[in-house]
DNA sequence: GATACTATTGATCGGTTGATCACTTACGGC
DNA sequence: GCCGTAAGTGATCAACCGATCAATAGTATC
């Protein structure tokens, strides 16, 4: 009968111990910013500070990873093609893609962690926000053009003030801590129908 | 004859000091962060360090000092006034309020020091939304309310989202570093229009 | 159940940081 | 031109932080 649990196991494979690390390492982070000492975030992992430098050779190489980890799957590949599915209407592309896209960036290691790099100066941000332009607000936006008609004259700054709009609620409520509606959904199609009108 | 100048006066007068050590900690702490320290800024200022702590006992008493500087006289109090006056249209209000708005925010040193003060979890950043809210979003809804008439039905939620619309202009520019239109009013311009359409 | 491997520990190092204090020296008043 | 006040300095302390490494102990294999 093995009476311990995993979180006593002394001992654990790599993978597995460096997936933890990693895990405990974005919440850390996001709670006291990218310059919170790894001797705390050893407490909380109940490990020592020694171990943490034996699967991460430096505190920045810890960092890239968690860099990683937030990043990744952040923007769904499948939004590309929903974007361009011109058998909906772009109203309930735009409604549908936010909707999905606010499930995914409501998230407190997500905003935190990404505001953190953000004024750190890690190009990271401007890269990620230059692929989701190139991705998904350049062509959403020819698709409200094709749709409307070409006295439709949207400019690339008129979608990122309402994705800022949109944006602003995690900000709000991750950065800020205010209270905000439980579901966004209602806001995020009030913002596009006022986007779209 | 003086030939030196103000800048390579040995001794200030400790008003004069006291101004000088908080205006170069505001662009210190907005360029590194609240964690900056104390000795690189000292180094900025051409002083040692332990002059700063004869001047601010503590470190969190100059981070209060700069917090009151940032902060001090960033709404203005006339815009309480301007957005209820209503002998003009209350489109122009809202271009003329987010215009003076936009000026005053959209700085480098304001947009850092309050996304770091947010971050670190200050409820400063939590008042002074509180306040914009009271004093000014608010009323201005019932601005829009009562000169749309009683079919009007936009919530404050929904002026959030137009406020973060606008604000998310100076997040991409001095946070992310990204590049923005130089003029910032025709877009505030639109944003309002698509608002109240 | 003995053995070899290695995940994990504990002690430690050099550098950094906020803060303190005895001192030095610039400057205004007489 | 001296002199006392206080603005400014330099040395230093204790705590903290990232990083290193020899020693320890858990686990799988036979």
């Amino acid at each position: 009968m093995e009476s311990r649990t995993d979180q006593d196991r002394r001992r654990l494979p790599p993978e597995e111990r460096k997936a933890q690390i990693v895990d405990a390492a974005v919440r850390f982070f996001a709670d006291h910013g990218l310059e919170g000492n790894t001797r705390d975030l050893s407490k909380r992992l109940g490990v020592t500070q020694s171990l943490i430098f034996k699967y991460f050779g430096s505190k920045q190489a810890l960092i890239e990873a968690v860099y990683e980890r937030v990043y990744l799957e952040r923007i769904s590949p499948d939004w590309s093609d929903l974007i361009r599915d011109r058998s909906q209407p772009v109203r309930e592309r735009m409604i549908t893609f936010y909707s999905e896209y606010g499930e995914r960036i409501f998230d407190y290691d997500w905003m935190r962690i990404f505001m953190f790099s953000g004024l750190a100066g890690a190009d990271l941000n401007r890269r990620y926000l230059a692929h989701l332009s190139q991705t998904l607000l350049l062509p959403l936006l020819e698709e409200i053009r094709y749709e409307r008609g070409s006295s439709e004259s949207s400019t690339p700054e008129n979608l990122w003030s309402l994705h800022g709009g949109i944006v602003y609620i995690g900000i709000r409520q991750h950065i800020y801590q205010m209270p905000v509606p439980d579901d966004p959904i209602p806001e995020i199609t009030s913002a596009i129908d006022r986007f779209l009108q």
